[in-house]
RNA sequence: GGCGGGGUAGCUCAGUGGUAGAGCAAUCGGAUCAUAACCGAUUUGUCGUGGGUUCGAUCCCCACCCCCGCUACCA
């Protein structure tokens, strides 16, 4: 089975945050978890690096806009190499590889007939040099930000008609061909659908750094629709057919909940004019607050995640997202939070119970093998073999919580036995009957926390495959105070 | 305004027509192999407000209050 996960591309004009690292991380996993199985998986990233807001962004630094994304985009690897992201590929929209597939998008595009020509009206601000949604407005029909009424302007674009496909969208949701998860944004996209579709401009007049359209040198690609192609571009389109077809389509597009409808009604609407298949599945995280409060610019209270993984670890980062928030509802990210979860499920929990249990058989049983068959826990291969289905289905905090009781099983069954009482009493037998139950289990939570926890998983496996069996030198997690 | 989701222990949330649960935090006890970690017990709740149906509602109905999302061309 073949397995391709993507996460959107995100955008340079900003370092990466929290909330980039969010998506990327649960796509990490999921690539991480099939590759495992055995799939054959592509796992792709990337950044999006066109546009008026970088162009003036470039400016405002005096740089060229080209090194300044240069500059920017390896923000976003640094940090993903910090955080244990292992992409399969990184795109940059500003590549010529990419630059060229979008071409070939734009001229299948014209091809289809689905392109017209018209006048677009809209209301443009000359600050911000771009037009603007009349929902932006004030209460004076002025632009909040630059204080003035925006100018009726007409411009000519191209055209796309999209509203010729809400029929074939809803089909395509509603017989769950496309699948839209979880189900509340599904029901957000059809509820858009019925309220009709309006065609849109796919090409700017006024946009700064942005390709050019191919036939229309006056025009240039919205830079939106260039950015959907790379899902496309980067495997290959129009260059290395063999390598498309050997991805296409997409089994889950991972995205913010801001940006379903690009993915879920544009993105396949396009795909169907050029003829080709829609992504399986469309995922919409949510959004968490840091301490109860939007994360945004002007409060300065966006969370630079390579910090916080200097302080913490990447993987303790990697849980923390992943358990405390339901994937695909909104949540909070507190530093009092990630201190309680740290101690509590990674220090108290998994770290505690390898060294408790390390420490027992190198104390009381040093011959014991570990290798033998056990008889093993059927709770905990249960709660286990679900935890891997959960994972599939991105349920990320089940799964996570399905492995963290299959450790309290065996914290119970230590404390049941209690191996020290039979050390006293020479019962070697029995000790060993437990401690190999418990290292099972161990070696059983080991697999699976693999692709949530590959640092740890790494370490973890060194301690379990040790022979004669040690305690750790050092702890998995130090507990934080 | 329209459509949709939600208001349950300090926190995050689950839940059913018969007077409420989990995890974390807190308190007490046990244990001592372990990272003062582990195990057990316990506490807190007018289950948003006011009505109604019912023998009985947190769960059904009505009204109201509050919060959040969507209502397209900034990405």
């Amino acid at each position: 089975m073949k397995y391709y996960v993507t996460t959107p591309i995100y955008y340079v004009n900003a370092k990466p945050h929290i909330g980039s690292a969010y998506p990327t991380i649960a796509a990490d996993v999921l690539a991480r978890w099939h590759k495992i199985k055995g799939d054959d998986t592509f796992f792709l990233t990337g950044v999006a690096e066109h546009g008026t807001k970088i162009a003036n962004s470039a400016e405002a630094t005096g740089q060229a806009p080209q090194s300044f994304v240069d500059t920017n985009s390896e923000y976003f690897k640094t940090a993903w190499e910090t955080l244990g992201i292992q992409y399969d590929d990184f795109i940059r929209t500003t590549e010529s590889r990419h630059a060229a597939a979008v071409t070939n998008f734009f001229k299948k595009l014209k091809e289809s007939g689905q392109l017209y020509e018209a006048e677009y009206a809209g209301l443009y601000c000359v600050g911000h040099e771009a037009f603007i949604k009349e929902s932006e407005l004030d209460e004076h029909g002025n632009c909040p930000d630059h204080g003035q009424p925006p100018e009726k302007t007409k411009e000519k674009n191209w055209f796309f008609k999209l509203s010729e496909y809400g029929d074939f969208l809803q089909e395509k949701i509603t017989s769950g061909q496309l699948q839209i998860e979880p189900v509340e944004r599904k029901n957000e996209v059809l509820s858009f659908i019925e309220q009709g579709l309006e065609d849109i401009a796919i090409s700017r007049r006024t946009a700064k750094f942005a390709l050019p359209l191919p036939w229309d040198a006056s025009q240039t690609i919205y830079v939106w629709l260039d950015e959907l192609f790379n899902y496309c571009s980067a495997i290959g389109y129009g260059k290395d057919e063999a390598k498309f077809n050997k991805w296409w389509p997409a089994d889950v597009h991972i995205v913010g909940k801001d940006i379903i409808k690009f993915h879920c009604v544009i993105w396949p609407a396009l795909l169907e004019a050029i003829g080709e298949k829609l992504p399986k599945k469309v995922f919409a995280h949510g959004f968490f607050t840091i301490d109860g409060q939007k994360i945004s610019k002007s409060l300065g209270n966006a969370i630079d995640p390579v910090e916080l993984s200097q302080e913490y670890g990447s993987d303790a980062i990697r849980y923390f997202l992943l358990r405390d928030i339901p994937f695909g509802k909104d949540g909070d990210f507190s530093p009092e939070r990630l201190k309680e979860r740290y101690n509590a499920d990674l220090a108290n929990g998994l770290g505690n119970l390898v060294s408790r249990t390390l420490n027992m058989i190198e104390r009381f049983t040093p011959e014991l093998d570990p290798d033998l068959p056990v008889a093993s826990s059927t709770l905990v291969q249960k709660l286990l073999y679900e935890a891997g289905i959960l994972t599939e289905n991105l349920d990320f905090s089940s799964a996570l919580e399905n492995i963290w009781q299959a450790l309290g099983v065996a914290d119970k069954w230590i404390e049941d036995n209690k191996p020290w009482e039979l050390a006293k009493q020479n019962k070697t037998k029995e000790i060993e009957g437990t401690l190999a139950g418990i290292f099972s289990i161990l070696v059983a939570v080991n697999n699976q926390i693999a692709p949530f926890l590959p640092e740890t998983h790494a370490k973890l496996t060194k301690l379990l495959e040790a022979r004669p069996i040690k305690k750790p030198q050092e702890p998995l997690f130090a507990r934080k105070s």
